[in-house]
DNA sequence: GTTGAGCGTT
């Protein structure tokens, strides 16, 4: 898949994961690596990616051999700037060896000393919901399962957050940050959405009033009964076309032209 | 061709 360059978890033994967020959507493990690699021994960098679309979900997890070297990675590539993103890099706190951390050193020895407090204020996943739904359709397959039940634990820890998220909206943060960016493209936006704003042209056309496949008529209608039977068998199709013999709609056009 | 808070695979 996305890995560094195996299949699976290589050895969980004594690997230190480190989370990388806000990397761009077509970043990949061999983009960060270099980056990772410059300042310690990267055993495996892993990149979820959507089981759906199968893009990066712009996260990646870098393993490192060493505590040392991977805090030094945190302090060096955090805040930098890859592919034109400026990425985030941290401890990985939940994770298949995160018990392994957390009893370690690194959560007391290596304290996240950045001062840069990121957004401490998980709000919510955009999946689970709708992936949820979507295996909960098609579950004839055991074997998926077993791997939703692995996580639904982790989803009922979110859920809790999420209710409480409900006072504080994505927006805000987002509205600010990009105030003058959004300042700029807003104003773009909203000339040419004024300028296409004009809905109101409805163009009342006066012929609907003697248009004759327009009114309701009986199911023994006569042009529509033709019509209707030219989709419906396009078996037939070759009575009409024979008749028409030129390229265009003969009696009906000609009718409605010729008022 | 799109998005932007967050936590992971065989």
């Amino acid at each position: 898949m996305s890995h560094f360059g195996r299949s699976g978890p290589p050895d969980i033994k004594d690997t230190f994961s480190l989370l990388v967020l806000n990397i761009t959507f077509r970043t990949t493990a061999d983009d960060l690596f270099p980056f990772f690699d410059k300042y310690g021994k990267v055993v495996d960098i892993f990149i979820p990616r959507d089981r759906r679309t199968g893009e990066s979900r712009g996260f990646a997890f870098v393993r490192y051999k060493y505590a040392d070297e991977a805090q030094k990675a945190v302090d060096r590539l955090d805040g930098r700037i890859v592919d034109g993103r400026e990425i985030t890099v941290q401890f990985a706190k939940y994770g298949p060896n995160a018990e392994r951390i957390h009893k370690g050193r690194i959560a007391e020895t290596f304290p996240r000393s950045r001062g840069r407090s990121r957004s401490h204020s998980p709000r919510r996943r955009y999946r689970d919901d709708s992936r949820d739904r979507d295996y909960r359709r098609r579950s004839r397959s055991r074997s998926y399962d077993r791997y939703e039940s692995d996580r639904y634990r982790g989803r009922e820890r979110d859920y809790r957050r999420r209710s409480r998220s409900r006072s504080a909206s994505p927006d805000y943060r987002r509205g600010r940050s990009r105030g003058r960016y959004d300042d700029g493209r807003r104003n773009l936006s909203r000339s040419r959405s004024i300028d296409s704003a004009s809905p109101t042209r409805h163009t009342p056309s006066p012929k609907r009033s003697l248009s004759p496949h327009v009114t309701p008529s009986p199911p023994r209608g006569g042009s529509q009964d033709r019509r209707s039977r030219e989709e419906r068998s396009p078996s037939q199709s070759i009575s009409p076309r024979g008749r028409s013999a030129g390229s265009r709609s003969p009696s009906l056009h000609k009718s409605d032209a010729d008022d």
